[in-house]
DNA sequence: GTCTCACATTACATCGATGTAATGACACCT
DNA sequence: AGGTGTCATTACATCGATGTAATGTGAGAC
């Protein structure tokens, strides 16, 4: 049977709330008897209870992270980041996938109202749909990505900026017929959204018209998706002179595509991506993208969480993270 | 404030252990009191609090998966398998990051004790070090990869008969010079052990020598780490006909190191590597591997985890995942 | 020697859900 | 009507840690 504040407390030959002050260290304890209780700790092997522990103060030391799919890299790498630095600020993060389902990111609300979990960060898919009910009954919550949602916490690149900078910094090199990969029809994700409209500003920047005919729809942003959008497209259109894929994943998918085709990155065709994934780096050819740091990320998303709880008012605190164009060689350069 | 059993008793008109009758529905009740329940339970908007049932009965409904860095894709795409089919059977998963410190290994050790988990799935980085010490006093524990640990339960993929079969794969259009990468001076992986053995089998079936200097050894199974080691080897030695990474991570690696050389993939040099990532099959070009069921070893790893729950004897239980060679563009074909 | 004050320690209640054992209600049979 | 059996429901205790308020202990001042 496992050991418990009694059973370190009749040991010490002290009472059970010696023990807890011992632990603690809030309440002040006299050397002597801090040395019996750590010694008589060690003799059991005791470990407290959190189950009792997070009953007793409404608090589990729990985080839970909520994201589309672990398996892609974004995701992965994100995770990977928030696990650490929650880690490092004495956090325990519990994982949650959405996929693309919005009754997920719902069940997981309700979860989270379970005190298992002190806070959530969600990286929403839906966008309005998952609505994310930010009522008074829930945690802290903090949303990653670009989102229209005025009531939670957020960190976010600026995607619409970052967009424009990346198709100018495509069409330096004279290129003008710039297509983008991964526009939704009709209602899409945010980023989706934000991203093609900083592609099309900085078409006027350029005093270049826009082409319909240049926009990729692409639903899900992954490289199957990607590959099989961008192949269909070169079967009945010209070969654009830059391609701005969504995400890196999407461009990982786009390269082996054109790279099958035959054709020369970036001599026949530039591409470049967004996210900067490890993976991008090591691509053939190395991917152009945007880059942004997510560790910031992370620490960001901890920062709001914690400044959430400690302090429940109603304004929505921002956290926009900065981002750099990488020009790799699948851009030339 | 939150809405408890009490709450919810008192708007029915019956005693809490009635609620939570109807909530458990192990004791049987009444329709007509069932009904009042329920609705009861919606008018509130009641949540069971999770850290009080743990309390209770003693079991959180979470486990702990372990995993040296989850920014690795196979990592990721583990984790991915395994917090889908976790969900599906009513686990909520917590995740922890190992990063190549034993010492987290043994942190783990004792957050599984202190009953936020009920089980915990380990993938160790370092085999014998973390020792993993399955003692009575531990949640089951049930480890991923080849380890050497005779006492916990095990879900692998037999690396050493994969390895065999992917040099012979290498192999059969005549290719002798067939290099390994991936290789740990003295005391490494079990893993790497297992497959430097099984590349070793297959020089002997095929009755080539055994070369010392086509074993190219990298510690750490990155990209980043491959990239180096193998261009540090080719400034030093001749090309080898064929490449077999011991990750596909490395391969991707490797690709980039090769390509930027200006050698052609698979005429100058075959490629292969081992795990069968996503972007693996996105690489350029794209990469022949030991491609293994995930989904499968996520199942596998909680059906290990639910059986020792069941059942803590003593015998160790293993599940080894079958595995194929997928020959893609890099091994010609 | 006694009284105070400060401070360490203790007994007890509490967090919320649920198992146990006891109570209550109702029907059915003689 | 009285007795018996079945089944739903209840009161109470419990899981383990910790806040509260009360108790105990000692030193120091007069």
């Amino acid at each position: 049977m496992r050991a418990t504040v009694k059973d370190v407390a009749r040991r010490a030959g002290v009472s059970p709330k010696t023990v807890s002050n011992v632990m603690n260290g809030i309440v002040p304890v006299s050397e002597a008897t801090r040395l019996k209780v750590e010694q008589a700790i060690l003799d059991l092997d005791y470990v407290p209870n959190l189950s009792a522990r997070g009953l007793r103060n409404g608090r589990s030391g729990v985080i839970a992270l909520a994201l589309p799919d672990l398996a892609t890299p974004y995701s992965a790498e994100i995770a990977h980041n928030i696990v650490e630095v929650a880690h490092e600020q004495g956090w325990v993060v519990q994982i949650e996938e959405t996929g693309s389902d919005p009754q997920r990111e719902h069940e997981l609300m309700v979860r989270a109202r379970t005190n298992l979990i002190d806070g959530l960060i969600l990286n929403p898919v839906v966008l309005d749909e998952s609505a994310v009910q930010v009522g008074v009954a829930l945690p802290p919550v903090v949303l990653l990505g670009e989102v229209t949602q005025k009531l939670a916490d957020r960190v976010f690149v600026d995607s619409f900026a970052a967009a424009r900078d990346m198709t100018l910094a495509l069409a330096k090199p004279g290129r003008r017929r710039i297509a983008i990969l991964g526009t939704t029809q009709g209602r899409g994700s945010a980023a989706a959204i934000q991203r093609t409209q900083g592609y099309e500003e900085a078409l006027r920047i350029l005093g270049v018209d826009r082409d319909e005919s240049l926009l990729i729809p692409c639903e899900k942003w992954t490289p199957e998706t990607a590959a099989e959008a961008l192949t269909a497209y070169l079967a009945s259109h010209p070969l654009p002179e830059a391609l701005f894929c969504f995400t890196d994943s999407m461009a990982i998918g786009a390269l082996s595509v054109l790279w099958k085709k035959g054709l020369r990155i970036p001599a026949d065709i530039a591409v470049a991506g967004f996210d900067d994934i490890a993976d991008g780096r090591y691509a053939v050819p190395s991917l152009t993208t945007v880059s942004f740091d997510k560790r910031a990320v992370a620490t960001e998303a901890l920062r709001l969480l914690t400044e959430r709880m400690a302090d429940r008012g109603h304004e929505q605190r921002l956290a926009p993270i900065d981002y750099t164009i990488v020009e790799r060689d699948s851009s030339g350069g």
